[in-house]
RNA sequence: GCCCACGUAGCUCAGUCGGCAGAGCACUUCCUUGGUAAGGAAGAGGUCACCGGUUCGAUUCCGGUCGUGGGCUCCA
């Protein structure tokens, strides 16, 4: 029999009998702790289990309990257990679907006439207990795809089947384990032992491959850690970002709520809540001016006629609200400005001269949206979009991108968000504009990208069928990615309002439209602001920047004058005067979050100062109150750029 | 829209195996004037989401509606 010659990546290779398994290879090549931890290897670009045979020169990679691939293999053979365990209850008559890792666990589809109840949860997991303290080992074999088909039709598993019937492959593997067997890519963990810590955590309706025509199945959501210790750590983590909620700090700093006399989806701006509004508003407004902006208003409703021009109501009318008739004449509200600011552009002829025209707006929309998808600020049905329209050459659109960005990215540092994912749409299946336009945006959208040094990740077909985009997704402390900025070139409403600028050639042209938001939604972003800063916000930001906490009541005077200063110096000051202990008002101020608590006692009276307490517990030395006011400007300029 | 769960005072939550509803915090008043995360007492506050049904009687059981949460789908 031939030798074959094997190393772990990076070593030196040693000799091998053919066929050998990776688990026999791996005794020989690292030491007894590292393949002990050891339930997978790297070959190439495939993951495989520690049973493949080897039948090649490689390197091996092993994949161990230390890393990110590790955890996905075992949370991916967890889900077998989960689905084992499931059969092995409540019957064979429950068909399984499918049953990947995810992000932070795993799930299993279900197709089963009763639905799962929270109750049921102990009973499964009490079961993969079980199944794991066996330590049942996992085994695959290669079958033809007719015998797999064969065997999970005997079994009454349509799913597996279903899923057959698509694969282009003369050969599946099937994996084994305590008698349960998948249709599976694998590779998987040894045994079940290696599934130290697993719970279930949700439960959820999810519809066959994704699809609403399908039926819809029951999806148990699970984790599992090699480490118990880690599943706390995890659980521990949820409770955290629990307290980050937008919706409950909204609730409990008083910035915003939601009413269900007035509506879902329709948000009501408390004065703090409509304070940090207004700061971020006019921080936007005054940086677009710095770009080259101008603003525009435009109205919530339109004319019905504009909304079939524009094309809305063939390829988004299902998402706006029904029309009102008025006068006989009937409008809709707008779930998007762009009509608006092509009726401005169109008052008169434009030349090339005015290019690039950028016109923003901070443009309240309406979208009706279903009613499963609404959450807090994130997901409403009115809302603001930070939104803005430029029209110029084509050869003016590369910079136009990149100044795009470059606003784009500045806006989002000031906020506090360095971190975030970009993605480039390309062309989808069904589109408007020739392919010529489409290849030159797609050039310019990327070329812009790469000057500003921005990586990103191509979604080939996932543009709009008007134009290649740009999507900034940020991401929030549970996990959960927003899109806030979106950069999309346009070749349709151009065509559609027949716009036109006559160029240097004296001649008539149509204009490149761009639409951007870098917020997105002013909601949205709030939202994403909130847990971002888990409600304590900078100084600059926070509707109440300072406190002021006297000691007793024969401070009232002095507690009065330095309001009265601070106040008169720009600074957000509010005063907590009530008969109360300070320990009480402190503690108030610092559930509120408010960045200085100025305390007032006799000896800053007598010194005619402040004693600052910051948020994190520390204290400042006692400072006069012209000091103070001028320390929370310089953070504001610090913080926003001027 | 679909699946599952939930909806009791402003908030967080008890509770009623069907018999006129409870706590803590917040709020009001009084006492207390106290230096870095809750001083004490009293009071007020709920058609138990809404609409129907079953029942002598429903907040509790059943059905529907609305809303919320987590998913699916969709999206700023």
């Amino acid at each position: 029999m031939a030798e074959i010659s094997l190393a772990i990546a990076g070593g030196e290779p040693q000799r091998f009998p053919h066929g050998i398994s990776v688990e026999e290879a791996l005794r020989v090549l690292v030491s007894n702790k590292e393949r002990k931890r050891t339930l997978a290897v790297q070959l190439g670009e495939d993951l495989v289990d520690l049973s493949t045979p080897l039948i090649a020169d490689a390197q091996l990679s092993p994949i161990t309990t230390e890393s990110e691939a590790g955890l996905r293999i075992m949370r991916h053979s967890a889900a077998h257990l989960m689905a084992q365990a499931v059969l092995e209850i409540f019957g064979p008559e429950v068909k399984v679907a499918i049953g990947p890792a995810v992000e932070d666990g795993f799930y299993y589809d279900f197709d089963r006439a009763e639905p799962f109840t929270p109750d049921d949860f102990a009973r499964i997991e009490a079961r993969v207990a079980e199944i794991v303290a066996a330590a049942a080992p996992f085994t695959r074999r290669t079958v033809t795809v007719a015998e797999a088909k064969e065997f999970f039709a005997g079994q009454g598993q349509k799913y597996k089947v279903e899923l057959l019937a698509e694969m282009a492959v003369p050969t599946v593997t099937l994996y084994e384990q305590g008698g349960f067997v998948d249709l599976c890519r694998g590779p998987h963990v040894p045994n079940a032992g290696f599934v130290r810590a697993f719970k279930l955590v949700k439960l959820a309706g999810a519809y066959w491959r994704g699809d609403e025509k399908n039926v819809m199945l029951q999806r148990l959501y699970g984790t599992a850690f090699f480490d118990p210790k880690d599943l706390k750590t995890y659980l521990f983590h949820l409770e955290e970002a629990k307290k980050r909620d937008h919706r409950k700090l909204g609730r409990e700093l008083e910035l915003f709520t939601i009413q269900d006399q007035v509506g879902p989806g329709l948000i009501l701006w408390q004065p703090k809540g409509a304070l940090m509004r207004r700061l971020i508003e006019d921080y936007w407004k005054e940086e677009h001016y710095r770009k080259g902006y101008e603003l525009l208003y435009t109205p919530h409703i339109a004319r019905r006629d504009l909304w079939q021009t524009s094309g809305h109501l063939d390829f988004y009318g299902e998402n706006m609200f029904s029309a009102m008739d008025i006068d006989e004449v009937s409008y809709q509200l707008k779930p998007m400005n762009c009509p608006f600011h092509i009726n401005i552009y169109k008052t008169r002829m434009r030349s090339y001269r005015e290019f690039p025209i950028r016109w923003a707006e901070l443009g309240t929309v309406y979208r009706y949206e279903r009613t499963g998808v609404l959450h807090g600020l994130m997901r409403v049905r009115g809302f603001t979009q930070d939104d803005a329209h430029i029209f110029c050459r084509p050869e003016q659109l590369e910079e136009e991108i990149f100044n795009i960005l470059d606003l784009n990215l500045h806006i989002l540092k000031t906020f506090g968000f360095a971190d975030y994912d970009i993605y480039l749409s390309t062309r989808p299946e069904k589109f408007v504009g020739s392919d010529e336009h489409w290849l030159q945006a797609t050039e310019a959208l990327k070329l812009a990208l790469e000057k500003k040094g921005l990586t990103y990740r191509l979604d080939p077909g996932e543009g709009v069928f008007y134009g290649p985009k740009i999507d900034i997704k940020i991401k929030d402390v549970l996990g959960r990615s927003w899109q806030c900025s979106t950069i999309q070139v346009d070749f349709n409403l151009p065509e559609r309002f027949e716009m036109r600028y006559i160029g240097e050639d004296g001649k008539e042209h149509q204009p490149i439209m761009i639409h951007r938001a870098l917020m997105g939604s002013l909601e949205r972003f709030f939202g994403v602001l909130i847990e971002h800063y888990a409600g304590a916000f900078p100084v600059w930001l926070a509707p109440v920047q300072a406190i002021i906490l006297n000691i007793t009541d024969s401070q009232l005077d002095y507690a009065e004058k330095v309001y009265e200063a601070l106040r008169g110096a720009g600074v957000r000051v509010a005063k907590d005067t009530r008969n109360e202990k300070l320990n009480y008002k402190i503690r108030e101020a610092q559930l509120q979050k408010i960045p200085f608590m100025l305390i007032l006692g006799d000896q800053e009276v007598e010194a005619g100062q402040v004693t600052v307490r910051l948020r994190d517990g520390k204290n400042l030395p006692p400072m006069p109150v012209p000091e103070f006011a001028g320390m929370i400007s310089n953070e504001c300029v610090a913080s926003r750029g001027w």
